[in-house]
DNA sequence: TGGCTAGGTTTTGTTTTGCAACGGACCTAT
DNA sequence: ATAGGTCCGTTGCAAAACAAAACCTAGCCA
C-alpha cells in the first residue's frame, strides 16, 4: 500500500493536525506563506520542491481550508493563495517548532534568523502557558482524560493504575 | 533522488526542526512517548506502523538525540527508549498542534481527549506568549531579521559541531 | 511569427513505505 | 526437552508517493 500513515484512526488531536499539515513540505509552504509568499512560482523558487508536489500540496491545503485562492488577474487567469483564519492559527505551531530548532539544533548561537516582537522590541522567544492560570508548563503537570464515552484506555491511564 | 525533502538547504529553524521530526510517523511516536510509551511493541500496537519503519524512526530519533536507549533487561538484552531533555522540549510543539486540532479539526465539541492542567485544575489550553514581555501573540507583531552577516550555517554544519 | 510569463499537468524513473514472513535470543509450562 | 510465547528487530516484495524535466494552456509582447 501507499505511504501515508492512516492518522485518521488515531482519534487524537495531534493525529488530526498531522493529517492536515503532517506532510514533509506542507509546513514549509506555510512558513513561507506567513512570510508573505502567495504565488506558485515564489514557493517553487524558494523551496525547490517539485512542481507536481507543490501543486498537490496547495490543492490539499485549499481543500482543508487552510488556504484560499483569489484571482489577482482575470486575463490571463492567475490566482494567489492566502491564509484563512484556520491557516493563520497555525502560526503558534510554526513558532514553537522554530523555537525548538533554534535551541536544540542550532544551539547557543541561535538560529539563522531572529524574530523581533514588535510590541516590546525584544527577541521573541516562544513560551507556552496555560490560558486559564497563565502559568508556564512544567514537566508532568498535565493529565489526560477521555472526553467521550466510548472509552479508549490510554497508556497514561494504564500506567497510572500500575 | 528519493522522496525526502532536502530541508538542510533551507537554513531555517523550522526546516531544521522538520529535519528531525518532520517524518509522518515521528511526531506520533513522540506523542506516545510523552504518554509513557517506551518499548517497541507498545508503539507497534498503538500506532500500527510497519515494524521496519518504526525501527528506522527510533534509530533516527536516537541518532538525533531526541531519545536514548537504556537496557531494562540484560538477558535477553532488551532496551527501552526514553526521552532526552532535548526530546522533552518537544512537548510544546505537540501541545500546540493538539490545540489546533482540537479547535479546527474537531471544532466546538473539542477533541477526543481533554488535558487537565493539574496546578490549576482546569482544562489546559495552550497559549503562546512572548517570554520577554509576557504578551500574547497578535497577527503581524513579529519582524524577521537575519542573525549572521555573510554566513548562514546549514543544518549539516550545526549538527557537525554537536 | 516567435518568444516570454505564470501556473500548472504529464511522463518517466527512483525511493520509501506497508505488509507479511522470518530470525535470534531468551522465558515458561508441560 | 520440547513446544509455545515474548520481544525486538531484519529481509523481500509490491504499491504508493516522490523527483525531475518535458509538456501544455492561456494570454501578452514586439
Amino acid at each position: 500500500m501507499g505511504r501515508t500513515a492512516d492518522y485518521s484512526k488515531q482519534s487524537c488531536a495531534v493525529a488530526a493536525t498531522l493529517e492536515v499539515v503532517g506532510d514533509p513540505w506542507t509546513l514549509l509552504i506555510l512558513r513561507d506563506a506567513f512570510q508573505g509568499v502567495r504565488r506558485f512560482e515564489q514557493w517553487q523558487d524558494r523551496l525547490g520542491v517539485a512542481r507536481n508536489v507543490l501543486a498537490a500540496r496547495l490543492k490539499a491545503l485549499v481543500a482543508n481550508g487552510v488556504l484560499t485562492t483569489r484571482l489577482y488577474s482575470e486575463r490571463p487567469p492567475r490566482k494567489e493563495y492566502l491564509l484563512t483564519h484556520k491557516g493563520k492559527d497555525l502560526r503558534p505551531v510554526l513558532l514553537t517548532m522554530a523555537a525548538w530548532g533554534d535551541q536544540h539544533v542550532y544551539g547557543e548561537g541561535g538560529g539563522p534568523h531572529v524574530r523581533i516582537h514588535d510590541p516590546c522590541g525584544h527577541e521573541f522567544k516562544a513560551k507556552l502557558v496555560c490560558e486559564g492560570c497563565g502559568e508556564a508548563l512544567t514537566p508532568g503537570d498535565l493529565t489526560f482524560e477521555a472526553r467521550h464515552e466510548g472509552h479508549m484506555p490510554t497508556v497514561a491511564e494504564a500506567m497510572a493504575k500500575a
